[in-house]
DNA sequence: CTTATGACGCGCA
DNA sequence: TTGCGCGCCATAA
């Protein structure tokens, strides 16, 4: 039902209620992440995730390239790889992730409407201009 | 008010 | 393929 949340006001809310979304086992990216809350940069996801509250699976919220991004406190990344190494994501040689196995394909669309956000709009050869994704 | 600092991503060498 | 530079913009000081 359209709640209307008021939570959604705040980006890292926005942001949150996606990442929460996110099965075990599965992946998502800064970027990914970025475009389904909308009018937010991938730099602006990882922000939000390093103060993410309890409850919000951010060790499934990777970089671009497949990787455990690095950070200040070396042990939050290894506390991730581990976590997401216990839900059955696997690492290769290079400390990377396939995408192909194990990026989530994002909510669903209707889960998108029914929270009241704008699915990503797909670049469309026509030369029509579509609308930025956005908050309703 | 200004400046510094990122759990990023992309373009280019 | 990898590495470096720059734009990004919310927070902290």
């Amino acid at each position: 039902m359209a709640t209307l949340p008021e939570e959604h006001e705040r980006l890292y809310e926005r942001i949150y209620l996606i990442v929460r979304q996110i099965p075990p086992g599965k992946v998502a990216t800064y970027g990914q992440i970025a475009e389904l809350a909308g009018d937010c940069t991938a730099r602006m996801a990882g922000y939000a995730m390093a103060a993410a509250p309890e409850g919000v699976p951010w060790q499934r919220v990777i970089n671009a390239q497949g990787k455990v991004s690095p950070r200040a406190d070396h042990w939050g990344s290894e506390v991730q790889r581990v976590r997401l190494a216990d839900e059955g994501v696997e690492f290769d040689a290079q400390d990377r992730v396939d995408f192909a196995k194990v990026r989530w394909a994002g909510p669903g669309l209707g889960w998108l409407l029914e929270h009241g956000f704008t699915p990503p709009a797909d670049p469309e050869p026509s030369g029509e201009e579509n609308v930025q994704p956005r908050m309703l």
